[in-house]
DNA sequence: AGGCAGTGCAACGATCGCAA
DNA sequence: TTGCGATCGTTGCACTGCCT
C-alpha cells in the first residue's frame, strides 16, 4: 500500500464519517516508525484531528488500527463505526454517515473464534491444492483437519483467537454481542423489502469514487514469525504438496507451520505487548519529534526506506528502535 | 441463582432467487 | 439485464429463555 494511497483511504473515509478504518498493512513495518510519525502527524492535519495508530503483525495478517478522534462524539458510536473489512467498507453508504443509524450503520463483527482463524488459515493452501475446492467444502475439509488436532494442537488457535478478542475489546469497549431473534430477522426482511424501492431513488446519489476508496487489497497470506524471528508468509514455509494431509498428520501443528514454542510464547503475549509498545511509541515520539514538523524537516536520512520496502528495511541509527 | 437447550453470528466465495 | 441479499457449510462463543 502506497503512502499517499494510505492516507486518502483514512482521509476520505473521516470525511465520510468512519472514525476508525483498518489498513491491511503493519505500517510500522513497511515505513518504519519515523515516517509512522510522519503518516500520524500528515493525516492529524488533514483531517484536523488527533489520530492514533496501533499497528499490529499477527497470524491473522498485517493491520494498522487508525483512530481518528471527532470532537464530541459519543464513544459508543465510534465504537460502532469501526471499519473492519473491505466488504464492510465498502457496503458503507459513505454519503450518509449521518443517517448510519437509519439506514445501515457500519456494525462491528464479532471476533473470529479459534476454528475461523484456522480456517481462514488453511483456506490458502487448500486451494492451492484444488482451486475448485468452493467455501462450504472448504469448511468441510478443514472440519476434518480440525477433529483430528489434539487439545495442546487446538490450543495455538486459541491463543491466536484470545488475541483477535482482547484487541476486539480493547477497540470496542462497550461491544456487546447483540444476536437478533429469527422473529426479528423475518421482521426486518420485510420491511427491507419494502423501503427497497424507495431507498433505491434516494441512494442513487452517493459518491461510488469515495466508496471505491475503501476496497483495500486483501492480505493475501497469513503471517507468521519463522525461526529468524521475522515476519513471513506461511505458505512458503515448509508447506509440501498435500498441504492437508500434513496437517492431518502433523504431532505439533506448530512445528508444521514453521513455529516454536518461544514464538508461541511471542503470540501469547502479542496483546499486551502491544498495547505497550503503542504508549512507548506515544511516549517516545511525543519527545523525540514535534508535531509541527514538515516532510522535509526529517531529511534524506529519514528516507531510507523505498517503495516496496519491508520491515527488514535499516533505519539510520538516529532511529533506531529499542523494543 | 444456576444449569441447560436453542439460536445467531463470525469468515469465505459461488450460486441462486427476487425485484426493478 | 442488473443488482442486491440470502444461502450454504463448519466450529466456537455469547446470548436468551426456560426450568428447577
Amino acid at each position: 500500500m502506497e503512502f499517499s494511497n494510505a492516507l486518502n483511504i483514512c482521509a476520505t473515509g473521516y470525511s465520510c464519517g468512519h472514525y476508525t478504518v483498518v489498513l491491511p498493512e503493519n505500517l510500522q513495518e513497511r515505513y518504519g516508525n519515523t515516517l509512522l510519525k510522519f503518516f500520524q502527524d500528515t493525516l492529524a492535519r488533514k483531517i484536523g484531528e488527533d489520530v492514533n495508530l496501533t499497528c499490529i503483525t499477527d497470524l491473522g495478517g498485517s493491520k494498522t488500527f487508525v483512530q481518528m478522534r471527532q470532537v464530541n462524539v459519543p464513544q459508543h458510536r465510534l465504537d460502532q463505526e469501526l471499519i473492519t473489512s473491505p466488504q464492510a467498507a465498502s457496503s458503507v453508504d459513505c454519503a450518509s454517515p449521518g443517517d448510519a443509524v437509519v439506514a445501515g450503520q457500519a456494525k462491528v463483527p464479532r471476533p473470529m473464534n479459534c476454528f475461523i482463524y484456522f480456517r481462514n488459515a488453511m483456506a490458502p493452501q487448500l486451494l492451492k491444492e484444488d482451486p475448485t475446492l468452493g467455501v462450504k467444502h472448504l469448511s468441510k475439509r478443514v472440519s476434518v483437519i480440525w477433529k483430528t488436532f489434539s487439545a495442546e494442537q487446538k490450543e495455538y488457535w486459541k491463543l491466536q483467537a484470545a488475541a483477535g478478542t482482547a484487541l476486539h475489546k480493547r477497540l470496542n469497549p462497550d461491544y456487546k454481542y447483540q444476536p437478533r431473534k429469527s422473529s426479528q430477522i423475518k421482521k426486518r426482511q420485510s420491511r427491507k423489502a419494502k423501503q427497497a424501492s424507495a431507498a433505491a431513488t434516494v441512494t442513487a446519489a452517493t459518491a461510488p469514487a469515495a466508496a471505491e476508496a475503501f476496497r483495500f487489497a486483501p492480505v493475501s497470506e497469513m503471517m507468521v514469525a519463522t525461526n529468524n524471528t521475522e515476519v513471513t508468509a506461511a505458505g512458503q514455509a515448509n508447506v509440501n504438496n498435500s498441504f492437508a494431509s500434513d496437517v492431518a498428520q502433523a504431532i505439533d501443528p506448530t512445528a508444521f507451520f514453521g513455529l516454536q514454542e518461544q514464538h508461541l510464547a511471542h503470540h501469547l503475549q502479542l496483546h499486551e505487548t502491544e498495547s505497550l509498545r503503542y504508549d512507548r511509541l506515544h511516549a517516545e515520539f511525543d519527545s523525540a519529534i514535534g508535531m509541527n514538523m514538515t516532510f522535509e524537516q526529517f531529511g534524506e536520512e529519514a528516507f531510507a526506506f523505498r517503495a516496496g520496502a519491508n520491515g527488514d528495511a535499516t533505519l539510520p541509527s538516529i532511529y533506531s528502535d529499542g523494543y
